[in-house]
DNA sequence: TTAAGCTTTCAATAAATTTTGAAAGTTCGA
DNA sequence: TCGAACTTTCAAAATTTATTGAAAGCTTAA
């Protein structure tokens, strides 16, 4: 395989597993070039390298800026805006992680919090749903609290040790 | 709040959800509904509780029955069939990491793996595409087996591990 | 202040996904 | 073996989501 064909295959891949983290296919193609990128790019070597248009490139660049992945360089000498990726898969990944948590799950937990405190009136179908949220709200926040410690500062760590114990 | 509007609740907030896990809505709006339900339910409840066609139904019961976490229920002297869903929230969360990485982490993994092993030409870009490809591919690799580790059968005593660490 | 160069916005359009419902298929008791 | 009870399938329709491109909006150099 050369260059030409991972490179297609890089960005077609990741594109298909923008579901995984939540964007869709456009947003996640152009962070995968621009992670590949040795030189930050332009809008337009962008629309031309995907061959997207040009108000898609502008809204999905916006969106991965919003993320936190993307961010704008200014090239001197320069009139129009060029785009860089964090490279650091490290701080890449905690990132999307915070995001993420910011995004669903926290939302997720306040509703399962709230909703697993009805009052008990007795009845097995009130006594099961409470039960069940309750459960769920409290796997919810052990998830987002892992995740959250996971890729935090402590993440070094954190990280020497599971890696440790899982071997 | 009444039982009536936490239950609409649990089954929207359950649905719109379902992206985070990569299922469509009816899909994680039947499971709710199976998930809080004391006893077993028939096509024809469902569909009635959440006003959704009997093809509709059917579909995504069968594929929650793929994912795993619904089965069916025979109830002796019933002609037709009853699904429930898996109710512990632990064996859930193994069974949704278990297919979530089958299904995408895996595919994605192999393919890094291939094309960050292309020859290195020594032109700038290359160098850059193998080594962010590989990084990618380690982290890519790294968060799979956590994950797998985490909610396997070692689950109790890493977790208990890791929540000591943790707090 | 002007106008060229560039970016953003957004209504219209296209594409992808989900849902429906009726017909075909299956199962089972008699 | 028949037919009633139930489930599955799948082409068509509806809905949702993504994309386009032209017009409006900035920004900067002169």
């Amino acid at each position: 395989m050369e260059f030409k064909e991972a490179k297609e295959k890089f960005i077609s891949t990741w594109g298909a597993l923008g579901s995984l983290w939540g964007i869709n296919k456009a947003m996640a193609q152009i962070h995968a070039l621009l992670f590949i990128s040795p030189e930050p790019l332009s809008m337009e070597d962008i629309m031309e390298e995907l061959d997207i248009s040009r108000g898609n490139t502008s809204m999905n660049l916006r969106g991965l800026m919003d993320w936190g992945i993307v961010h704008k360089v200014i090239v001197p000498g320069e009139r129009k805006e060029f785009f860089a990726s964090e490279k650091d898969v490290t701080e890449l990944s905690r990132q999307i992680a915070k995001e993420r948590s910011r995004r669903e799950l926290q939302p997720t937990i306040k509703v399962l919090k709230e909703i697993s405190d009805i009052p008990d009136d007795g009845t097995t179908k009130t006594k099961e749903f409470i039960k069940q949220t309750k459960a769920m709200h409290e796997l919810t926040d052990m998830a987002d609290t892992m995740m959250h410690r996971i890729v935090s500062q402590e993440q070094n760590w954190i990280t020497k040790t599971l890696v440790k114990f899982l071997k």
